[in-house]
RNA sequence: GCGCCCGUAGCACAAUCGGAUAGUGCAGCGGAUUUCUAAUCCGCUGGUUGCAGGUUCGAGUCCUGCCGGGCGCACCA
């Protein structure tokens, strides 16, 4: 019971009016959630959509579509309202099949069926194997990640892939950086450098401290009996081929590690030295149907004139070195080639300016620029309590990704990524994503799942110590879901506008998840978690606090107090509470965050200042 | 100079292919309560959605022009 399936229902109805000639328009209706409570539970603007090509009034498109839904068994109310909307309030024993089918699906809650359509290639990360992931990289992979999982819940087939740049000039600093800092080890101090651009950072002084160790360094070690390893590998010089591979592939295994303490996992990784290989005939056979040209020892690629380029870029430099922009071109073919229907890249937004040169030469290749789409990710500001933490990039001082998730953990670092859209900055607050307090909005929402679990444990343990009457206990089991049908919890036993309410809350989850999936902004999924918690905590303290109406009965009551006790009305609660955990835990896994059973209370309590 | 992204409450952000009265958290002020995990909840204050036009039944959302912020315009990556 949510949008999708209220949209099938009007959509029969529209089709039945055609069918006896009342309207004649072909118009697919589009049914809303209501923004407030007086305008029902759904809303469709079908009748002003339509108003135009029926050539009536809205309003009286409306009336009839009105009129024909309010027959519906699962409608309650069918309604025009303001310029023609059509405003339908659902039945109640229509929420509570709903729930059941939540119920059902259980951790799987939220996720759609297949599409059936093509594969999607999602591309993120991709950093450079060069140094370790810092903190703007962690927002990108999180952002990926979970767009991955959301696209799956969706009911998309995706593969994850990383691109590694492993070829090129800023692999063979990493390799002379290793060099260097061999060099630097053996006597002492630094070797003689005439530029900046070498890596500093200490995991270089690391990668050469192991290098020694390296199998593929074997002829050279050991065979060096008198001089000792080091000196051996630093003989070998600043350009040795084996620096750079060995370098590259200690990189790759750090931050793929790094990635999956985030839980990020990839189904695929493309290396671009595998992509260069095939480059020559490539863009030979493009030159030969003059979509290349050589000019001043350059080659060339026409892209002026496409997608907003102002001119032609370079595939191959004067000296003889394919450009990025080259490998990038063919290894996006590549992914086409592989049978993927689109291609979605996860970008830092400072690389926007190469949006349209990727998306023009695409289009000079012959493939549709369109299957190329690019989220941008902004940047990221550290902060502690307010106070900006400092990312020096100088002599590689910056924050890791590693060291952002030793501080905090994975759960708060995850979330945090996704409460904002990926276009727009974020401050990543450190002292708050660790504190154990409700203004955290992680802690609120794992509180929140701990919470539904505590009041289903205590529930158990009334069944279980048999503080429950004989008569009553398969009602209850079948609310804590023990049983499937043992016994009949009447719809009526869940009658109260909050919960009702709160029913339409959680049966949105698969319009959140397809809508998501749609706009490519799983930080939608995140925002539904709060929405939701925060529903059933305001309901869960009002009740008991200003209704005196508590979901399960207070530990003091005696015997005949629990005898007269409404335990099908606390069936009916459990049952509906386990269907809010489903939709919170389906939630939290497409987040990628963890939903605990319950919160530890030990450390951290109270230590405000002491002063 | 050209191009891209963003301007929503004091701060940080939402807003369902253009929908009805623009929401949520934090901060501030006031309150409930002695329990089912209070690690809770409620109320109040706070807005000309940067400005000016346009499109239409209807605009935070689309178009044009300004203003402000960020970023990009290499035979760098």
């Amino acid at each position: 019971m949510n949008a999708k399936g209220i949209e099938k229902l009007v959509a029969e109805a529209v089709e039945n009016l055609r069918r006896r000639g009342a309207l004649t328009t072909d118009t697919t209706p589009v049914v809303g959630r209501t923004k407030s409570e007086e305008h029902g539970d759904f809303t469709t603007n079908f009748a002003m959509i339509a108003a135009k090509l029926e050539r009536k009034k809205p309003r009286d498109i409306a009336a009839l579509l009105a009129a024909e839904l309010s027959g519906h068994a699962d409608i309650e109310t069918a309604e025009v309202a303001g310029p023609g909307f059509v405003n339908l309030r659902v039945r109640g024993d229509a929420w509570v099949r709903g729930m059941d089918e939540a119920l059902t699906a259980g951790e799987s809650f939220g996720r759609l069926p297949p599409t059936g359509n093509a594969p999607i290639n999602v591309e993120f990360v991709s950093a450079n194997p060069t140094g370790p992931l810092h903190v703007g990289h962690g927002r990108g992979a999180v952002v990926g990640d979970a767009l991955v999982r959301l696209l799956r819940a969706a009911g998309r087939e995706v593969s994850a892939e990383y691109y590694w740049n492993d070829r090129g000039r800023q692999v063979r600093e990493l390799g002379r950086s290793v060099w260097i800092r061999l060099h630097e080890s053996l006597h002492g101090k630094l070797p003689p450098i005439e530029d900046e651009n070498w890596y500093r950072g200490d995991y270089v002084k690391d990668l050469a401290r192991d290098a020694a160790s390296d199998a593929r360094f074997a002829p050279e070690t050991s065979a060096s009996a008198t001089s000792g390893p080091l000196a051996a590998l630093a003989a070998l010089g600043p350009d040795e081929p084996r620096f750079v591979e060995y370098g590259c592939d200690r990189m790759k295994a750090s931050i793929i590690a790094t990635l999956a303490r985030l839980r990020v996992a990839f189904q695929h990784q493309t290396s671009e030295r595998s992509i260069a290989a095939t480059i020559e005939p490539f863009f030979s056979d493009l030159e030969a149907r003059d979509l290349a040209y050589r000019d001043a020892g350059a080659l060339f690629l026409r892209v002026e004139g496409r997608e907003g380029e102002d001119k032609d870029r370079v595939v191959r430099k004067s000296d003889g070195e394919w450009t990025y922009f080259a490998t990038d071109l063919l290894y996006h073919a590549n992914k086409l080639d592989r049978g993927f229907g689109r291609l979605i890249n996860i970008w830092g937004a400072d690389h926007h300016g190469y949006i349209p040169r990727m998306h023009a030469g695409l289009a000079a290749l012959g493939r549709d620029p369109k299957a190329l789409e690019v989220l941008l990710v902004q940047m990221v500001n550290l902060t502690a309590g307010g106070q900006p933490v400092k990312m020096s990039k100088r002599s590689g001082d910056f924050v890791t990704l590693d060291e952002l998730v030793d501080e905090v953990g994975v759960d708060a670092t995850r979330y945090v990524f996704l409460t904002r859209r990926h276009d727009s900055q974020l401050d990543f607050d450190i002292e708050l994503a660790k504190k154990k307090s409700l203004d955290n909005p992680v802690f609120y929402a794992q509180y929140g799942h701990a919470r539904l679990c505590a009041i289903l444990r205590r529930g158990a343990e009334l069944l279980d110590t048999r503080r429950v009457p004989e008569p009553l206990r398969p009602l209850l089991a079948e609310g804590l879901g023990r049983t499937s049908g043992g016994a009949i919890i009447p719809p009526g036993a869940l009658g109260l506008p909050e919960e009702r309410k709160l029913a339409r809350t959680l049966l949105a989850l698969p319009d959140h998840v397809a809508e998501a999936a749609e706009a490519l902004e799983p930080h939608r999924i995140v925002y539904f978690v709060q929405e939701l918690s925060q529903a059933f905590q305001r309901y869960y303290t009002e009740r008991w606090k200003r209704h005196a109406d508590p979901v399960l009965p207070p530990a003091r009551l005696d015997q005949p107090a629990l005898a007269a006790w409404d335990w099908e009305r606390t069936a009916a609660r459990l049952r509906w509470i386990r269907a809010i955990r489903a939709a919170v835990r389906g939630a939290l896994d497409i987040a990628g965050v963890q939903a605990p059973e319950r919160m530890d209370r030990s450390d951290e309590g109270e230590r405000e200042d002491e002063a």
